[in-house]
DNA sequence: TTGAAAGCGCTAACAC
DNA sequence: GTGTTAGCGCTTTCAA
């Protein structure tokens, strides 16, 4: 920069009054007088004047940062949520004025970082999002006394306090099974992440609702594996040579295109032959040969909600609401 | 938070030294006699003390943050660079004590949240990524000597005297068409992106190069399309009735999945009848049947020489280096 | 409605 | 080596 930035000091002298009077110019503008404020604006366009971040912060104790731990990519899966969540989450937090610090999770220890962020009061809050970890951190931040905001359900502990928004990954499994029972399938199989998931026992149960509630059976049509490619596709086609059924509900985009893997290798057209409904809808569903149908989450709603609950946990005084839960959507393509 | 964390005067009064003795010993601990820092230190463990960062940022007008502004996701497209990058430099820039703090672009105006940020003293640096666009902002930030280091050459500027990073993108085409040519194809086609692409183009010339060094003809064989998957088919269809070739190297894993759905469509096999080479190495090409060969870019190690640049940006005295051009590498899947 | 004084927690400069 | 003084730019009393 060629020269510091102008101070509310400057101001006040272009404009002819104290400094406090632009300070309150900026923060309280109804307590001015109409022309006092009007001089003071126009100080502050002129000079292109705008408070001093850190000053503001060592000030009014907060650093209007919200702190969230990305951790790496997932290379070999289809698995994107972050990207679109991360990029609401931005956009939706900066229009009420907070910008989203990112810091490293070290797989080791989940914890690290959040307390140095937090005794440093380099973060107001954080945004949470691994909760399928077995949720060390929640219970520590929330120990803690720390402001946070989960992404994820507080499976293990229903009487968790702090506030929490979720998608309803039952109610998108189900959709999708119904989808399917429309369109006239049966035997709908489901393939689910291993039992110790949450997550994808809440999916699973929503298979399980739509095929009971119009009365069809789901012996022998589930399995629960790894979410890898390589696992969707044994899965499926373990299933294909012995229970035969006519479609795929998968907890995830990764083990769908397993299942078109080997609907390709036995010759079978996804959708025509067999249908198949991923999970998330990431890029790979849609890109892939012919579309690949999946149930996605509104991650855009999900990340106001967030926020929403982030402005009432560092109002005055601060507010926790209930738990939310949203609606996934489905995603229609040629394979189901 | 319970209470309010310790401060440097706790910290002081504990270890029975004065307030400036502990902020010795936290930055310069070499100034300390070693017992006077052997009890500082016992007390900072003891508090648990940390620096107040908005404190330390007044103090010393830097706020060790880094921006890097945000696009939203490209839906329908298999680009997936960011997630991997913003990553690698969360955790690069992390060990050297900055964070990575994210804004929003509003994609009518480039110029959007870099002023804002600068003027408010918010952020140290910027890391400019879509230099692609023509390039607004890093001619305005080198204009207003705002510190930031460009992932892309200054491809209309050569000129530029700011810090930049990029990967050799004809590299790594030549790279990709070399390999197809080792494994005995001849007519080689090349699917790119439209001539005002600059991006497009470099990884064109590496096609360009690789043919005519090996004696081969180029003509007929490339054609410059939009980067959608539906084009990238289009394009392979039409070279393919009207060039015969017999394998394909394309500018993106978007057009690389159109080609493979051509030929898909025409019960072609990818890498045994045809073979098809993306660029970006994508989730897409990772987990798409029968995998997608692809030119992947350094990103971790990209990352390591924007902070490198960063560090000497904001040094004392600041130091600029040359522009570091990184090589990419060849993923090889059963397409190619 | 506006201004004066104080201080957030830290570090740079200097005196001891 | 260690302590003292001053001040970064802002907002929060409180007085005028």
């Amino acid at each position: 920069m060629p020269t510091s930035p102008p101070t509310l000091a400057d101001v006040a002298e272009r404009a002819g009054v104290s400094r406090q009077t632009v300070s309150n110019a900026v923060n309280n503008p109804g307590l001015l007088r109409e022309d006092t404020l009007v001089r003071v604006q126009d100080a502050i366009a002129e000079l292109g004047y705008l408070p001093n971040r850190a000053a503001r912060n060592l000030r009014t104790r907060a650093s209007h940062l919200i702190g969230l731990r990305i951790n790496p990519v997932q290379e070999g899966t289809a698995n994107a949520l972050m990207d679109r969540f991360v990029h609401s989450l931005v956009e939706t937090s900066g229009a009420v004025g907070y910008h989203v610090m990112l810091f490293a999770g070290d797989g080791e220890n989940p914890l690290a970082g959040y307390d140095g962020l937090l005794r440093s009061t380099t973060v107001d809050a954080f945004v949470v999002t691994d909760t399928y970890l077995g949720n060390p951190q929640t219970a520590w931040l929330a120990g803690r006394r720390a402001p946070f905001v989960a992404f994820g359900r507080p499976w293990d502990d229903p009487s968790a306090a702090h506030p929490w928004v979720d998608v309803d990954g039952a109610a998108g499994a189900e959709m999708a099974t119904v989808h399917l029972i429309d369109k006239g399938h049966q035997r709908i199989a489901w393939i689910g992440w291993r039992k110790d998931s949450f997550i994808g026992e809440d999916r699973r149960s929503g298979w399980t609702r739509a095929m009971h509630a119009h009365g069809l059976s789901t012996t022998a049509l589930a399995c629960r594996v790894e979410d890898t490619v390589s696992s969707g596709g044994e899965a499926s086609a373990k299933l294909l040579d012995e229970a035969a059924p006519t479609a795929f509900v998968c907890a995830s985009d990764t083990l769908a295109m397993g299942v078109l893997h080997t609907l390709y290798l036995r010759g079978l057209a996804p959708g025509r032959d067999i249908a198949v409904i991923g999970f998330d809808d990431s890029q790979v569903a849609q890109v892939v040969h012919p579309g690949l149908s999946s149930v996605r989450q509104p991650l855009e709603e999900l990340a106001v909600e967030v926020v929403r609950a982030l402005e009432g946990l560092l109002g005055h005084p601060p507010h926790v609401g209930p738990g939310v839960l949203l609606a996934p959507t489905l995603e229609l393509r040629a394979s189901g």
